[in-house]
DNA sequence: AATTAGCACTCTGTATGTTTAAGTGCTAAT
DNA sequence: ATTAGCACTTAAACATACAGAGTGCTAATT
């Protein structure tokens, strides 16, 4: 045998034993028996608990071994000295990515989510909200919906209404029922009936080319060149620098007024929110938004499923948090926004994640 | 002297001493101090503190015997025997009734307001939510904003129009151009056009009446008697079950969405909500908002501004916790509402009435 | 008669030491 | 390769001592 052959065969041993990419069936199954201890009691998990509880029949003393292994590689950790060990956010990642089964979602629970968001006539802002509350009433933690982003939502109708003298208010009607409203001044009174016959001359446009908001503007820019009543460039100035804005970004919620959080008080009894900083961390997040709306940005344009888990290197915004996401899109409707759970690390993945799935499906389907 | 006048005596003394209805001088003065050194410090206030800091040149011994009385009274209390003392919530209330002086809002706070209340159109929903974070911002505390009730304000416009086969939306534009939308199902499919013709119907009853919502649903059923097109019953069945209800309560925002709850992020690092009990209770009373719309209600039927600090014996929902509120009324357009602002028992009142004063008239001018 | 100095007493909070239980890493034996 | 055994580490629970803050009461003073 050669020396690089020997050296080879050393390397793979080495990577058997314990490969960093993907662990080998052993420690798979005791970072498995952690996690999922560390689920039941919230308290370190140690080798002796391993060694009853698992499949493997191992001593404690073996289990140590490959313990030590895992938190080498950055998988697990012990809070001090002589504890057990916890899983950290790589640890967790691992489990989501590779070792969790998910459960499948309860009858009782599908029905009831069927039955809370289709009773009832809701409008949109109804339904997320009731979509905020649902999700935490299923999941015992904090349900979040970002509104969608209506730039690209087909039209179906725009109306002008006199409010009173140079006050004008637009509604405008989405194809799937949203509406929008608002109230602009404008320099020169105009009189109902001339509102109307420009709200019609609208509805024409958006009937027959069946567009977006942004769509109609774009006719609307380019029909200003050949404008001979002046009214394309009335409504440019007064009521698209009012309903959009100049650089095209259409604000269809103000930035502060577009998350819906559902209530929190069951996230609060976990147990690592006992510690007082933790907890006020975790209101500071959810009630500061920013952050959140970020992440759940980041999911609305994404299509699919995600997984934030905070840590101090990766999402420290929310770090010691977990927060699981998941577009809803309507393509009919061209809408899109994004619906998720925040709780801790240690969360309850495998009975979550069917949750934001059924529900962003099923949402997704009813707007 | 008889026995009966000295007796009258002995207890007009006592009542000089002490009199439980309106402390006499020095007792007020005490009490002050112990409220001023508390809303400082944040500990329980001894009397070699009030006898140092206080214009009555007492010594700490004298001190002691008429803080004894006070906390007879039930002013004040002792968390622990050879502790300071503690306002009561009943001591508390004493301070604002009587007490307290009202700091002026100064000039940089009204700007403030007014930039923030005015600056962009925004809808009904934006200006509240903005109110609540407002209010959050001025106080430090958490800011709170009831929507308001509009089952009495003037209409200016109802429009419908058709989304899909048999499914209508309703949009109710209000005098002072609030606007709600409803959509709702039919059995029997009706064009586009026929709809606007009972749209304009309707807008010229409400034009004509100068109606609200439940006077326009009298005039309807009145009518329904000589409808000889059916018109009335087919609105009455398919539109006012959809956008009223039947028990004449007009459900203008869902019950779980009627409450704007501005940023507690200060709110929570008041030494108060360094027990981890009293920051859970704090966090499930506004998550659960249930008992805060109940208080915001009287005071939004009540016209005026209302303090509630919560004991044990009264207002018992926000025990610890101390909630000022205000109505916000448009007499024009028959809207009322109502904001607030919770704290800590410990609040600073002279700051934040002022600002509640003032946010609660200039909202009301708005609206 | 009102006020106060003085003092014994009570309670909290902090520091300190002790013990127990849990869990580890390492070594030598299997 | 695995494990029994053991020395070691740490947190948590408990007991004790002590300083500091503040009280209520009594006797003395104004």
């Amino acid at each position: 045998m050669h020396l690089l052959q020997i050296y080879m065969k050393t390397l793979e041993e080495k990577a058997e034993k314990f490969n960093y990419n993907d662990l080998n069936e052993r420690s798979r199954e005791i970072l498995l028996g952690i996690i999922e201890g560390y689920f039941g009691t919230a308290s370190p998990v140690g080798s002796k608990f391993i060694a009853e509880s698992s499949k493997l029949n191992l001593s404690s003393a073996s289990i140590r071994n490959i313990m030590a292994s895992l938190e080498e590689a950055g998988y697990i950790y012990q809070p001090h000295f002589s504890a057990g060990r916890i899983p950290t956010a790589k640890g967790y990642k691992f489990y989501v990515d590779s070792l969790m089964k998910t459960e499948k979602i309860s009858i009782k629970e599908k029905e009831d989510i069927e039955i809370r968001l289709t009773s009832a006539n809701r409008d949109l802002n109804g339904i997320l909200n009731q979509v905020s509350i649902l999700l935490s009433d299923l999941s015992h933690y904090a349900g979040v919906v970002l509104a969608p982003d209506m730039s690209e939502a087909n039209l179906l109708h725009i109306e002008f209404i006199r409010i009173k003298e140079k006050n004008i208010l637009a509604i405008i009607v989405f194809a799937n029922g949203v509406t929008e409203n608002k109230s602009f001044y404008i320099t020169k009174d105009i009189k109902q009936n001339e509102l109307t016959r420009y709200s019609n001359k609208l509805n024409e446009i958006i009937e027959k080319k069946n567009c977006s908001l942004d769509g109609l503007k774009e006719i609307i820019i380019e029909e200003m060149h050949s404008d001979k009543e002046n009214f394309y460039s009335i409504l440019n100035m007064g009521i698209f620098s009012s309903i959009g804005n100049v650089s095209g970004y259409w604000d269809y919620k103000h930035y502060d007024n577009c998350l819906y959080v559902g209530p929190e008080g069951d996230l609060i009894e976990e147990p690592e929110f006992s510690n007082n900083e933790q907890i006020k961390f975790l209101i500071k997040t959810i009630s500061d938004k920013k952050n959140i709306i970020k992440l759940l940005g980041h999911t609305k344009n994404s299509k699919t499923k995600q997984i934030f888990i905070g840590s101090e290197d990766e999402w420290s915004e929310i770090s010691g948090l977990s927060l699981i996401t998941a577009p809803y899109i309507s393509e009919i409707n061209m809408i899109r926004g994004s619906i998720g759970i925040i709780g801790p690390l240690r969360m309850n993945y495998s009975h979550v994640i069917p949750i934001i799935d059924f529900v962003s499906e099923f949402l997704s389907g009813i707007i």
